[in-house]
DNA sequence: CAACCACTCTTTGTATACAGAGGCACTTCG
DNA sequence: CGAAGTGCCTCTGTATACAAAGAGTGGTTG
């Protein structure tokens, strides 16, 4: 019931291929690695500190995640974020999302929800503690995340839930979002909670459908406003 | 506007790992590789006639869309379908197409579904004429596929579409449909036509909705039936 | 002065050689 | 006779060497 090494502090017994998937995910999710940004086989295999091909398999794998696009002679760039494809991908997002709370809420064990209930009814002081609050905020998220998937138990839309959550990342990084969205968007996380946890599959659907029309609204706005400070 | 030299009918100038890729996913699709066979690196290498590092490109290729998983220290293997998955599958493929359906119906230029609907209404005698009539009404579907791709006008939506569209491609061959069924799902494809050409979002995803509904079930009524006949 | 052609350099695409890990079978000991 | 340990062998994972293709640049010619 683990992945790999991932409990534990092993990082030794990782292969080169999955080190350099990881390192180049991880640079790009978190604009080390901007859009645009050229990756040339050789300097980044060096960087890293591994041959070609262990780097091109990685490349191979960034590609199927939409992450990095090849340039016909050219080498491969990372892929840019823009305004349209942020619209896109929440039509995506919304589509999966509502179906997979709509399983969620049919499936459930109640009891994990339950648990996690009680950290979003306790979200509204969490946010008042500065970075380390929304930290701990955005962590009962990924849990809530991670409940979901469970209850779905479906491997397919979960993959491809997961998918979009890659890309959401990047997202996130360029629209900071405001005190007051966060505070609305746990409310409308604790309405999501109470509908799972009543066995209400409806309700959990819609609910979800008025939350990411919210989310969608305020990164755009936050885009909007703040292109002149991104564009940096 | 045309993918590679795909039109034309030179296949020399593509690289060896995208042959090797859309060869070893042709033979999944049409089940000369059956689910849980194993691939090992150098023999299908030999038989392709390529090198292992290009091959191993390809089955990366092949993992990333889910054809294909690692065992553990022992190679490869085609994954196989259980009928659990049949289900979980249509459950991801009603949130894609009935999300596309609506978006279609919304954005689309009339047109080129004005067009297919012809084809639609006629579909009933094309069923009559054997194989090759079954065969033109599956190049129907094809179509009114592309073209609600084109009206999405979504990559990622698209995308993920595609891919759930290559799992199909494996159910139906063990999944051979009846006539009563063909005539059924015509009548039900004409419906959604409608919905889009009269740009009727809440229609076309009902309508959608049915048509996956009865399509699963259609499905797994055949290889319920036909279980003993498709294990062979 | 401009346009076209050729050459070179960079960068990807492919093959092959080598090393390490894991499995299976055989043998040996209890 | 059964179980455990060891050794071999196959297969993957990685590195490196080589080939080919594309782009950019410079020169030459009209």
């Amino acid at each position: 019931m683990y992945t790999e090494t991932a409990m534990l502090g092993l990082d030794v017994p990782l292969r080169a291929s999955e080190r350099a998937y990881r390192q180049l995910r991880g640079e790009i999710l978190n604009g080390f690695l901007a859009p645009g940004a050229a990756l040339l086989e050789v300097e980044q295999a060096e960087r890293i500190g591994i041959s070609r091909t262990p780097l091109r398999e990685a490349v191979a794998r960034l590609i199927a995640d939409g992450l990095v696009v090849g340039r016909r002679g050219r080498g491969f760039e990372v892929t840019d974020i823009s305004v349209d494809s942020i619209s896109e991908l929440y039509e995506l997002r919304q589509a999966l999302e509502v179906q997979a709370i709509r399983l969620a809420a049919i499936r459930r064990d109640p009891t994990p929800f339950a648990l996690l209930r009680e950290g979003f009814v306790n979200a509204p002081q969490l946010l008042e503690q500065g970075d380390v609050g929304v930290h701990r905020y955005y962590g009962l998220i990924d849990e809530l995340e991670d409940a979901i998937d469970v209850a779905v138990g479906n491997p397919f839309l979960v993959g491809a839930l997961r998918a979009v959550r890659t890309h959401l990342a990047r997202i996130r990084r360029l629209a900071r979002r405001n005190p007051l969205r966060l505070h609305a968007a746990a409310a409308e996380h604790l309405l999501i909670l109470d509908a799972i946890i009543a066995g209400d599959p409806s309700l959990a659907a819609h609910a979800t459908h008025i939350h990411l029309h919210q989310s969608l609204q305020s990164v755009l706005a936050a885009i909007d406003e703040g292109s002149a400070t991104v564009a940096n």
